[in-house]
DNA sequence: ATCCTTATGCCAACACAGTTGACTCTACAT
DNA sequence: ATGTAGAGTCAACTGTGTTGGCATAAGGAT
């Protein structure tokens, strides 16, 4: 392997491409997304994202080291989305619980991208950045660093799982609409009742809870659990002492 | 497609390969486990299955629709290996808490066809016996029927979710092990303490953690959660109270 | 303004993937 | 004993990631 993928800042030419487009890290990665948004999330190929580039695809091996290297930008940049659409207030349960819903939005929002993402640790800087993010907010709120790390893990463990399989469910969904969707709503339904007293009863409540993300719910409870936790540490101070005069919104998302 | 998957309970003549091994659904399933740990999860091909099995690839499509079609079983096989290895006592909260750890485990035990299978619902039997189980424990643990169909959909979700992380992580560290293994170690030490204060200051600790799986903390906080609900519901029976100072909150989810 | 270097995009080709249609032959029902 | 059809095989198709060699124009140096 003679070649060399140059890192994007040291990116001195721009040659545009026959077709005329300038590529760049950015670009590539946007359209990727757009081509998983389209073909689905098994339809990203060399071949296609050249073509929606208006390149050649080996031209992609001048930005990365291969399919799997891009795949990892792909999942970077949705981290860095979920990043940039958090905003802090200083109430640690609120940042934390924001946080989270937008790590879990921002995958839901590319559902194919994040299927073929999710699971992967990338070791990236925004990945990394909101690590640091998780920690700092738990530390800043008084927990010690054992509690700290051990709700750390579990906080992003917990929200990057979700993400993948709420992801996963919906890019499925939206893919193959004739035979899973209609296998999900019919699957139920369809038992016979004496083999599966338990569903049969429950039909009607799990057909409506069932396609909603049970990562809200669960989430609460984590934080429900990590609040006891700091009351047993500092049971003066708290949820209570917030300055209560300014309030920013909570991370909006979507 | 003119051709025709016979279902395996209809399968008459049984004629040996050329190199004399006899199919079946079962021992191609058990061969593709074996093939996938031995060459990774992306290692599973139809032409290596089908040396692995001294037959051609495409007798495969006797056997299954397509190479997805065999996911799929795979996925059906380890559910099933979970469901095999649990088994009932009575009391709600350890079956349930069995019954999670079984699932987790059972994934584990074959990383490979964990992270090729998992966030994939299959709807085939084994998988819909675990749901008539789950929903089963809950309601005759006297949970009101929206309370248990809530609580399955996060005990089963959360279960999922984190067997099919773990397994991704565990998959990755076995087959990259010059490239990712590496990675996960030194990615937070090689910071600088001065970017990322809060890593930096608990490296150590992170390190120790990362590696283990955060599972059983949240699947414990979630059946707490669960126990003080019931409580609520039953003051009389099952678990203790609760610690009085928390009332279990519904958990309102979106 | 002109030249040189070389990064960058393009082309052709490779091995290997899933899948299928036509075939052979043998295991079984009769 | 025989006929049938179902299981296994073969060859071929399209499409995949990836690479080595090549042409060319961008941009620094003059």
């Amino acid at each position: 392997m003679a070649k060399q993928v140059v890192p994007e800042s040291a990116r001195r030419r721009r040659r545009p491409t026959q077709q005329g487009t300038v590529l760049s890290e950015r670009l590539i990665v946007h359209t990727a997304l757009r081509v998983l948004r389209e073909h689905g999330s098994t339809g990203l190929t060399a071949r296609r994202l050249g073509t929606a580039l208006g390149a050649d695809p080996s031209t992609l091996y001048r930005y990365f080291a291969g399919m799997d290297d891009l795949t990892r930008a792909i999942g970077e940049e949705l981290m860095g989305q979920a990043l940039d659409s958090w905003s802090a207030t200083g109430e640690w349960r609120t940042d934390l619980r924001a946080l989270g819903v937008a790590i879990h939005s921002s995958y839901l929002a590319h559902p194919q991208a994040a299927a073929l993402t999710a699971s992967r640790v990338t070791g990236r800087p925004r990945e990394i950045a909101v690590d640091e993010t998780i920690l700092g907010i738990l530390r800043t709120a008084g927990f010690p660093d054992p509690t700290a790390v051990r709700l750390y893990h579990a906080f992003i463990d917990l929200s990057l799982a979700f993400a993948a399989l709420d992801a996963g469910a919906l890019a499925l969904a939206e893919e193959a609409r004739a035979t899973d969707e209609e296998m999900w709503t019919s699957t139920y339904a369809r038992l016979p009742a004496d083999s599966y007293p338990h569903i049969a009863a429950t039909a009607r409540l799990l057909a409506a809870r069932m396609p909603h993300s049970a990562y809200p719910a669960v989430l609460d409870t984590l934080l429900d659990s990590a609040a006891a936790q700091l009351a047993a540490v500092r049971p003066t101070a708290t949820t209570r002492n917030r300055p209560a005069g300014r309030k920013p919104r909570p991370a909006g998302e979507r």
